[in-house]
DNA sequence: CTCTATGCAAAAACTTTGCAGGGAT
DNA sequence: ATCCCTGCAAAGTTTTTGCATAGAG
């Protein structure tokens, strides 16, 4: 989906700092955090965060937050879950998963634990 | 468990203000945040962080965010989930679930979704 | 012209760290 | 005497807010 279309969609201005961002989250693979694009980004960190909000609340993103204390951002697609390791911090999607609980809506899933890479790390 | 025991048990010397710290964890239904306990706290906020910093290093204990940026602690159980409310905050505890990644290990799961409170007013 | 978006700087919220005093062994 | 624990205060980190300016329609 074109990134213009997905914001006038929802009713917001496609100004070019909000086009950057989501094309930005669009191109990632996993979720990231501010800190990990802001060298990538022409905007202010003001900028970025209130424009995350908006698209927060208009649900065309997902966020959470990880163990560094961090919070990781990314498009809203199909339901998934996201793994994050609590020794590396890495974090990745888990397809692979279905919840359902009865009155209430679900609408992320993190799972925290130790990576394969840092579980051989501690035996060693 | 007694709780001198289980700190013993881990190699950490069962000072006050941990056997404090593990005994309202322990005597809680749902994960904890520091603002939730600190008016029952004897301690000052430094040595609540730092064992509790001690104690998850040893495995005692979970901790994860919610949305409301805040650390939610509690005693190390049986595998379960948590339920985040990302509207109220609220978190409760998810008996049944599971999963089972190769070759990773997973510590805890969170939930983020709406209850079926918020869920209500929502609609309303 | 009006309304929203932006940048900058300061504030806010929660957690961590430095340091000196105290207790236990 | 030594080692670790604690409280206090200050610093740190990420995100949010206030305010004035800039930009779009």
């Amino acid at each position: 989906m074109n990134i213009e279309k997905l914001i006038t969609k929802n009713n917001i201005k496609p100004t070019s700092a909000r086009v950057k961002i989501l094309e930005i989250l669009k191109d990632s693979t996993k979720p990231i955090s501010y800190e990990e694009i802001k060298s990538d980004l022409p905007m202010d960190k003001a900028t970025f965060y209130r424009n995350i909000s908006k698209f927060e609340s208009e649900g065309i993103l997902n966020s959470f937050e990880a163990n560094d204390r961090k919070r990781y951002f990314e498009l809203k697609k199909v339901p998934h879950a996201h793994f994050v390791c609590i020794k590396c911090n890495m974090v990745e999607c888990i397809e692979q998963i279905n919840l359902h609980l009865e009155n209430y809506e679900v609408s992320n899933i993190i799972v925290n634990g130790t990576c394969p890479n840092c579980k051989n790390l501690l035996s060693n």
